[in-house]
DNA sequence: AACAAGACCTGCATGC
DNA sequence: TGCATGCAGGTCTTGT
């Protein structure tokens, strides 16, 4: 599901509802998500004080004591904080953390492509999961001069080098799209061979990046804040999901390619291929 | 090394 | 109404 300003939007919302909460008890209603529960995680999290919330790449970083809680939300994870259902839950509230002032913290995955993850504070950047990302798009390490770099040898198409956790941290399928777009290539353009656009590309990238954040995030199926609302980024899409519609700056129809996999949208006419 | 394709899991929209 | 199919915001593993 969520891609950086979504997971940043979550952050935001849990960042307001948990610090400084207390962790009275914490339940597990299933043995595993997409990996197992860290052994001893109510033992190690009941008692405890949620300090802050940060972000990584898509990642959310939950800061308890001497611990850190990594949790990634998949495709269809939501964190959700809501007055206590006591017993009674919610199809699919894997993880229920029982806050105080009679509120608790929801952990919600349909298809459990997320995961719940622990780590020491003091290195939690060592994590295996977070080793490897690339640099944060929003960061001031994104430079024209890094990208050019990293296309380096890349014979990739751009779209599937763009959502290369290594190379950039937090760019998914939908991000990739209006990105191309709004910098004006192709998304099967090999990378190697889009170093005239590096500047375009950074450019574009935090513009679109800042706008869906500005907007609370995009709510295509189940997305949704901590508090429970929608974001309404989707509405702003050029490209992500408009095949067969006009471009909005030419008017040629908006056209859809599987690359590596995945869907992906594009104006033929915007987005021509360099050199081609 | 770089790349493609399949796997993981459920829910929903579509078409017969 | 019921069933089969295909698709979905991500990442990891396997095979070429």
């Amino acid at each position: 599901m969520p891609e950086l300003p979504e997971v940043e939007t979550v952050r935001r919302g849990l960042e307001i509802g948990l610090r400084g909460r207390m962790i009275r008890r914490v339940h597990l209603h299933r043995p595993d998500l997409r990996y197992p529960f860290p052994d001893g995680l109510a033992e190690i999290l009941e008692g405890g004080q949620i300090d802050s919330v940060r972000r990584r790449a898509k990642f959310l970083l939950l800061d308890t004591g001497e611990h850190t809680l990594i949790a990634h939300l998949g495709m269809s994870g939501r964190f959700l904080i809501r007055p206590a259902y006591g017993e009674s839950r919610l199809t699919h509230d894997h993880m229920v953390w029982e806050l105080d002032a009679g509120h608790e913290l929801v952990y919600h995955d349909p298809r459990r492509f997320g995961f719940v993850l622990l780590t020491e504070r003091a290195c939690w950047a060592e994590h295996p999961q977070l080793k490897g990302l690339g640099v944060e798009p929003l960061g001031p390490e994104l430079s024209a001069d890094y990208l050019r770099a990293q296309m380096e040898g890349r014979r990739v198409a751009v779209k599937q080098w763009l959502m290369d956790q290594r190379v950039l941290a937090g760019i998914g399928n939908i991000y990739a799209c209006e990105a191309l777009y709004r910098c004006g290539l192709h998304p099967a353009t090999p990378a190697q061979a889009c170093g005239d656009y590096a500047e375009e590309m950074v450019t574009a990238l935090r513009e679109v990046l800042e706008d869906a954040i500005a907007s609370g995030g995009s709510t295509l199926r189940n997305y949704a804040t901590a508090a429970g609302d929608t974001g309404y980024f989707q509405h702003r899409f050029r490209v992500y999901g408009h095949a067969g519609a006009a471009c909005d700056y030419c008017g040629t129809t908006i056209t859809s390619q599987r690359i590596a996999g995945r869907s992906s949208f594009f104006c033929p006419s915007c987005q021509p291929m360099p050199g081609a």
